[in-house]
DNA sequence: ACCTGAACACCGTTCAAGT
DNA sequence: ACCTGAACACCGTTCAAGT
């Protein structure tokens, strides 16, 4: 029974929670949220599927942690620019091109306000608003609306991203020119706006147009300075 | 056997989708979103879980029928104030009031964005823009910053909703009091901004908080009429 | 046409048993 | 201390069978 013996042998890579948050996000970015199941967890990791709730509290945990992870890492790339509202700017797109890269973190920014990610964010808006000399009303407001809207973005790739994958639609654009032709069909009367706004969706850059929203937020806060 | 005759006879109030959102928004807002099921939903009704598929095509789109006549209920009562700003704001509030009554609608109004609730939501709010006469390039993207923070704090209440279910700290007031009590212990150096933020935050009127986000990207829209 | 409810293929989570 | 994997209590969804 000599393979019994070492099939049962101690693994030289041990199980951690650093591991798991890892392994589970290569899962999460190749086959979406759907696809992470504590299961598929462990048949990755070649352990018993109960191993994973010594390292992680439960499900939850582990998403936050996952998430956590991702947003750490845009953060310090991100750094401390010199200017507020460039480094403003860099933190949103950061947060941006992570979560087209991660788009299952769109959705996590939300739960949990006390998680490393969120603090991270704020903090990492707050500082600059401070930065910029206006008065502390202003700022509270300011950030909330920058973070408030910076996870509206968020959210709405996350939920575009699991439809595109649905739909087969893999790429970002294919999906968006898909949504501006349903617009585009809408009765005139009813939509107005909207199907107007479908020609734009077609052949708009929504990174240029998610900065213009950053930027519409900062012209604001000049106002009330 | 009588009664099995009169079981399976037909019943007065015949099963329809409208009765099913109906009852289905019922659950939601008394449990949350964790207490929707098909089997619930079927007790309810009198009937087998198989029956509702007759009437509604999965899950999805349950919860997003339910979302949309939420928002068709609020949109009607909002009505067609006069100026577009003031139109605009009341639309936000009305968006903000009725996910405070139903918050499960926050978290659903990101998935499919040609739903009723998302084109109901962009219409009323890029209508009003364009009344404003500023240009269309504009329009687009205070559209866009606009829909997205009302979103971004549409699904942040909802998450809060559940967090304070689950804590059993019913009330917004309390959840956001629990919330302010861990920022504040954050540490100093790491996070000033947050801590800060904190003591705003437990004595603050978050929905007012939320119409000056709203008056802050109205702001910048002016700046570049 | 519409409804019934058992059956199927999954989940997250627990826990006695192992090393 | 850490891991294993069967077992439990659920899910959404399907579908043969009924009226």
């Amino acid at each position: 029974m000599a393979i019994r013996t070492q099939r049962t042998e101690r693994r030289a890579d041990a199980l951690s929670k650093a591991r798991i948050v890892e392994v589970a996000i290569e899962i999460l970015d190749a086959g979406g949220e759907s696809a992470l199941t504590f299961r598929s967890l462990a048949a990755r990791l070649t352990t018993g599927s109960g191993a994973i709730y010594w390292h992680v509290a439960d499900k939850n945990d582990l998403l936050g942690a996952a998430a956590d992870h991702v947003v750490a890492q845009l953060m310090a790339e991100v750094g401390c620019g010199a200017e507020p509202r460039e480094a403003i700017r860099a933190i949103a797109l950061g947060v941006f091109d992570a979560i087209d890269a991660h788009p299952w973190v769109g959705s996590q920014l939300f739960r949990e306000p006390w998680r490393p990610a969120m603090l991270q964010i704020v903090e990492g808006v707050g500082g600059r608003l401070r930065a910029l000399g206006i008065p502390d009303r202003v700022q509270f407001d300011a950030a909330s609306a920058l973070v408030h809207y910076i996870l509206g973005v968020a959210g709405q790739n996350a939920a575009n991203a699991r439809l595109a994958r649905e739909t087969d639609r893999t790429d970002r654009a294919a999906f968006l020119a898909g949504v501006a032709a349903r617009w585009a069909q809408l009765d005139p009367t009813e939509h107005p706006f909207v199907r107007q706004m479908a020609t734009q969706l077609r052949e708009h850059d929504d990174r240029k147009q998610f900065l213009a929203g950053v930027d519409l937020i900062l012209a604001g806060v000049e106002t009330v300075r």
